[in-house]
DNA sequence: CTCCTCATTGTAAACGATTGCATAAAAGGG
DNA sequence: CCCTTTTATGCAATCGTTTACAATGAGGAG
């Protein structure tokens, strides 16, 4: 509540040196600082930082914005960007922008207000003129982490989604999978674009392309309980199979196969995505893909952070899966 | 980019009158209104927030301090206060504590920097100095829910966790259970206690307080699984009954089961506490007690609302709760 | 002793909005 | 037609910092 203005006058200086002495200390002379620093405590003074932001023109503050909190995936990307941005003095305002997209356009226009010095985008589903304009404008930094737009270059990190169901479609044929499906997040998801586009391409390379089969969910778990009971229900090619875009769909999975008799991995073989905490308690323990979810978040902020100070940056930032096999997935029919 | 003199000067009039054309229409003639506004189009005009926030002594954003962002119970708080915030012109600063308590700090100090406007806190698991610190300072808008401290007044909005765990209780005695054990959550804390302490009662009630277990966990699915295996480790008294005070704690002891190769619900049953999302997805599917917290999130934003703005308000909001019957709860030993 | 440099501090002008007060014009009342 | 009220607008101070620039004095070089 009280004001530089109180603490020099405690102080015996003028407002510039309290200023200095809390901004470039070594810049006033030692004795001022300590006088500075007892005035400071005794009229118990926080600077106001509505003031600095007017003045300095910059907010320290970035917008973080999500599909929806509620997924636990992010959560941990989350703890890697505020790791980073702490270190450096920025606050993080999470944007949920799931329910409507006129939330991501408030979010968005934090910036011109010198509310937000920045923004990133976990998600790619906000409306393509806020990030079009953005890049029209001058200072607009701008960071798109785990998604991405097929067509309009931002900076960008990622993992390598195509690479990932390479790896886990190869090895479902290596276990002796014929009939493989996959669920997947969002049809038009570019993440999920990937990885159809990996998944098709190993069956291809095994001669399997037929037997390709894809429900789109929405990465929830209702969705892939769903998608898997469609694609379970008996029918001439039941899958022995399902490949998942995220974990959550594939405990949904679980849950279907059991509802339908099925013994997983006897019966049928999943593998899920983004190796979440839970993906390590369900039973069985679910074979997946880990994405390295703080790392992302590190890597997502930095190179916001370069973008900010206008530093040269790399521009496009992909970063390893791991395919991590547990027991979901086994050879079609062992015991 | 473009400030309000250049909107002024572009449509003739002050800034006076741009200003109160945004803030108060009603002021302003509807042709000076409607020249405004085009010329705010014109130059592409958004007002700095930092300069209003200055000259208005409101950040119009409130911190939310979670002991845990990855902890799922949270985000569906959270969405219900941001929409009571975003309906009323709020933004949200969500603040994670769990890993030091330096970090609860820098949040408190947000408000004398005049960059937010209340506190909202969601765990009693900050530095008390801070808190008795803030209800010291005139204002300092500060509302609790979920958690409490049972020694300082403050304004909150919790469930009746006593109530709960009695209900609990009562059904699993009810079931012919006379051997129930608790893995709770942090032992110091205070909805724990509570918790706790309607196990007991209910136990005594029923003569059966010779049998009370409880272990402390964390509320994590790993600290389940592990006091889970503590309690279930054959022993002359196993329980037949544990009453988890987290969902994410009784997924991790159907994992411990699981593993001892006890049969959920024959061999043991489970209540959790929250009805997360995953608990309908689990199996069994797990019985829990539900709390409302789209609900608790609304009114505990309500509730603060009514504080900045100095209204009357009911400082202290109980919440219902709901025992949901699922199948990992039967009668021992039956099929 | 003079001049220059450097370290330290002060002065005052921004930053971009909001708002109390004053003023002018228009409307209403008698 | 004059006086009062109302409505619409402008003027200018203010919010609390930061920082370019100026001023001061001390110390060193010549």
């Amino acid at each position: 509540m009280s004001t530089i203005k109180e603490v020099a006058s405690v102080a015996g200086c003028s407002t510039a040196t309290v200023s200095r002495a809390l901004a470039t200390p070594e810049k006033v002379s030692e004795a001022t600082r300590a006088r500075v620093a007892r005035a400071i405590a005794q009229v118990g003074y926080t600077p106001n930082g509505a003031a600095r932001n007017l003045r300095r023109r910059e907010s320290k503050t970035i917008v973080a914005l999500l599909p929806d909190i509620s997924n636990p995936f992010f959560s941990e990307i989350i703890n890697g960007i505020e790791e980073i941005a702490h270190q450096a003095g920025y606050q993080i305002l999470i944007g949920d922008c799931e329910r409507d997209p006129g939330r991501a356009e408030a979010y968005f226009d934090l910036l011109p207000a010198n509310q937000a010095d920045g923004v990133l985008l976990l998600t790619a589903d906000v409306p393509r003129a806020l990030v079009e304009n953005a890049r029209r404008q001058a200072r607009f930094p701008l960071v798109m982490a785990c998604e991405f737009f097929s067509d309009i270059d931002l900076p960008t990190v990622t993992v390598d989604n195509y690479r990932a169901a390479c790896q886990a479609i190869d090895y479902l044929v290596s276990l002796g999978h014929r009939h493989i499906a996959t669920i997947s997040g969002p049809a038009a998801n570019p993440i999920c674009l990937e990885r159809e586009r990996g998944y098709r391409d190993t069956l291809t390379a095994h001669g399997l392309l037929d037997t390709a089969r894809t429900q789109a969910g929405d990465f929830g778990v209702h969705s892939g309980y769903a998608q898997g009971l469609e694609l379970l229900t008996p029918s001439r090619h039941r899958p022995t199979a399902i490949f998942c875009h995220s974990d959550e769909m594939a405990i949904g999975v679980l849950k279907a196969a059991r509802q339908l008799g099925l013994a997983v991995p006897k019966d049928l073989s999943i593998v899920g995505f983004d190796n979440i905490r839970l993906s390590e308690y369900c039973d069985p323990e679910l074979t997946t893909i880990s994405q390295p979810r703080p790392e992302i978040g590190q890597k997502a902020m930095k190179l916001l952070l370069g973008l900010i100070r206008d530093e040269p940056v790399e521009r496009h930032q992909v970063l390893e899966t791991r395919l991590i096999v547990r027991q979901s997935t086994a050879r079609p029919g062992a015991v």
